[in-house]
DNA sequence: TTGTATGCGTTATCAT
DNA sequence: ATGATAACGCATACAA
C-alpha cells in the first residue's frame, strides 16, 4: 500500500494528472471547469492524497520552508522566540527549519549552506554579530532576511529587537528614583549590537539624569554569561570603585553577580543593588528574585516571522525595522542604597 | 549565475552525469577509475558542486534527514537533549527537523505528518503519553522511532529515559539520610509513563526503607507545572497531613511548591524539605538552591540519535533501551527535620 | 569501467 | 477547459 501520488488521483477521477495538478493547486484551480474540479478533489480527499513536498520543490525551486538561525537553543531567551516564529508561519501555511549554531561561524556557514539547498524561501537570523560577512554575501546573493535582537554593520535588513535604550532607561531610572546615584554597567560583548547599543543607552540614561558618566564604571564582559558577569565584577570591585547599583547587560551577568556576592559576602540589594536584563524564566524564584527588563519574546518572534513573509512576497519593499516596547520588572535585588 | 548541478561538473569534467554521480558518491566511488573519480572530484571542487538535497530525496525517497517531536522547547529539559541529538545526527551525516506539539495532539499528528512527507527516514518521540494511538499506527506502518523519557503502553519501541527509579530512591535514601520519616510525594500526571514509575519508584523506596507508604501522602499533579504543584502542596496542607520532606515529581513542582511557603509563612528547609527532579537550568540561584535529581539530559539526547541510525541501519535488530543513571545535588532545600 | 535510458512526483509550457 | 510533453536534479538498472 503505497502513498497515493497526482496521478492515481487523476487516474480515479479519469482527468489527465495536469488536470488534477491545476485543480488540487487554489492558485491555478480558476482554469479547470468547477465541476471536474469538484471531482477531483473528491478523489483527492478518498484517496487520502497528500502532495509531496519534495516534487514539488524540485520542480518550483520554492519549499513553503524558513531557515530560522539561532545560536544557542539552551539560552532561554530564545525558544520563546521560536515559537512566536513557528505560530505565525503555521498559520501562513510555511515551515520552520530551526537551526542551532552554537556561536560557531563555520558551523554557521555549514547549516545555512544545507538550509539553502534545501530551498528555504528566507532566513530569520538571530546569531548577528556586527559584523557578519556571511549575511552580506547572503544579502548580496539576493537571499530574504530578517534580524532578531541583531543589526549588522553597513547592511539595511528588516530586523526586529526589542527597544534596548527604553529597557535601559527604565532600568537606570528606576535607580535614580530609589536614591542610586552612582550606578554601574556590566556591559555585554562589544562585538554585538546589543551589547553596543545598552552601553550607548545606559551612557545616555546617566546623562538624561545629570549624573557622571564615569568611564570607570563600566566594564565589558567577553560573554553574556554568568562567568563573565561575575569577573567583570570581580574586576570592578577590585579596582576600588564606589558605586551601589548595577546595571547588567542581561540577565545571565547579573546572575553572575550573584556569585561574587556570595563569595564576597556581599548583601543584595542592602550593599548593591542589581538588574538584569530580558526576563528569563524562573527570575521570580531566585535569591534574591531578580528586578529586569521584560522583552515580549514571543511577540518579537512572531513579528519577525511576519516581516518575512512580506519580504517573501513584496521583495522590493523598503526594509522595516520594528522595535519592541520593553517593561521594567520590579522585584528584590533593588532597593534604596544603604546610606 | 546559477547553482552547477550534476551535468556542469560531469561536462567540466568531461564524463557522462552518470559517471560523475558515482563518483561524486563514496557508496558508489569505488566502481568508477580512480582517475577519473579524481577529475570528477576537482571539477565539482572547482565549481563549489553542492548535491541538490531535494532531487536525491526525490529519487532515492531518502532525506538524511530525522524528525525530532517536542512538547515544548520553552521547557528547559528539552534543549540540552536536541542539542545531544543534533551533535550525534550530524556527526553521521543527518539532519535534525525540530517540530513542537504544544502538547496538542491534532497539532502532533499533521506535524508528524509533514515530516513523513519529508521522507524523514526515522522520528525521535519526546512527547509520548502512555496511551498513543499515533505512535501505535506509525509502528504499525514500519516509521523507525525513538522514544526519549516515556514509554508507551503496548508498544516495543527503543528508548533512552534517566533511571527514574534510581532517582528517586537518591531521593529518599538523602532524605532518609537527614532523619525524615514522614514524606511526602507530589505526583506528576498519571497518564505519563514519567509520573507513574517515579509515583511507584517513591513506595518501593519508602518500603525499602521500612517506612510506611502511606497513600495520604501522594497527591497527583494535572500537568508538570509549578502551579500545579503548588495547587497539590496546598492540598496537602489542608489535609491537615504532617509530614516533613516533599519528593517532587519534578523540579516545576517543587518550585510551586515554593509559591506555596511564600504565601503561608512556611520556612524551606526549616519546617519543610524539597527535592525536585531534573536539574534544571539556574536552580543553584533559587531561594532555596534547589535539591534535585541531575539528570544527563544531553547525553541522554544523544543517546537517542544513536538507538535511532542503529535502527536506521539494522531495521531488524530488537529494540534496544537504555537507562542513563542520574546523580543527586544536594542544596539548601533539605535538612534536617526541626524536631 | 563507462554510457544509456528511465523515473522519482510535480508543475509549466505548449498545443488542442 | 483539458491533454500532451517536458523538465526540475539526481541515481540506478541495464547495456556495452
Amino acid at each position: 500500500m503505497t502513498t497515493p501520488t497526482l496521478r492515481d488521483v487523476a487516474q480515479l477521477a479519469g482527468v489527465h494528472p495536469a488536470t488534477a495538478s491545476r485543480a488540487l493547486n487554489p492558485q491555478t484551480r480558476p482554469l479547470v471547469n468547477a465541476e471536474t474540479a469538484r471531482k477531483v478533489l473528491r478523489a483527492a480527499e478518498s484517496l487520502g492524497y497528500q502532495p509531496n513536498p519534495i516534487a514539488r520543490s524540485l520542480k518550483t525551486a520554492r519549499s513553503s520552508t524558513v531557515g530560522v538561525v539561532i545560536p544557542d537553543l539552551t539560552n532561554p531567551l530564545f525558544p520563546p522566540i521560536v515559537r512566536g516564529i513557528e505560530d505565525v508561519l503555521t498559520t501562513a501555511g510555511y515551515n520552520a527549519w530551526i537551526v542551532n549554531t552554537d556561536n560557531d561561524a563555520g558551523r554557521e556557514e555549514a547549516l545555512v549552506e544545507s538550509l539553502r539547498s534545501r530551498q528555504v524561501e528566507g532566513l530569520i537570523v538571530a546569531t548577528a554579530r556586527r559584523e557578519h560577512p556571511l549575511l552580506v554575501r547572503l544579502h548580496d546573493q539576493g537571499v530574504r532576511m530578517v534580524l532578531v535582537n541583531r543589526k549588522v554593520d553597513g547592511l539595511e535588513l528588516p530586523s526586529v529587537a526589542a527597544d534596548d535604550d527604553a529597557g535601559v532607561a527604565l532600568s537606570v531610572a528606576h535607580l535614580v528614583a530609589l536614591g542610586h546615584s552612582r550606578i554601574a554597567h556590566l556591559a555585554g560583548p562589544q562585538g554585538t549590537s546589543t551589547g553596543v547599543n545598552r552601553a550607548r543607552a545606559f551612557r545616555h540614561a546617566m546623562i538624561d539624569h545629570g549624573l557622571p558618566d564615569d568611564p570607570a564604571l563600566t566594564v565589558e564582559c567577553g560573554y553574556w554569561s554568568e562567568s563573565e558577569g561575575a569577573l567583570a565584577l570581580r574586576k570592578l570591585l577590585d579596582t576600588g570603585a564606589e558605586f551601589t547599583a548595577v546595571v547588567a547587560g542581561n540577565d545571565l551577568i547579573a546572575l553572575g553577580c550573584y556569585d561574587v556576592f556570595a563569595e564576597r559576602g556581599i548583601e543584595c540589594p542592602l550593599q548593591i543593588s542589581v538588574v538584569g536584563f530580558n526576563e528569563m524564566p524562573f527570575l521570580d524564584k531566585m535569591r534574591p528574585p531578580l528586578t529586569t527588563v521584560a522583552i515580549p519574546h514571543y511577540e518579537i518572534g512572531g513579528e519577525a516571522a511576519r516581516l518575512l513573509l512580506d519580504t517573501i512576497e513584496e521583495p522590493e519593499r523598503h526594509p522595516r525595522s520594528v522595535l519592541m516596547a520593553p517593561s521594567l520588572v520590579v522585584r528584590a535585588s533593588t532597593a534604596r542604597p544603604a546610606r
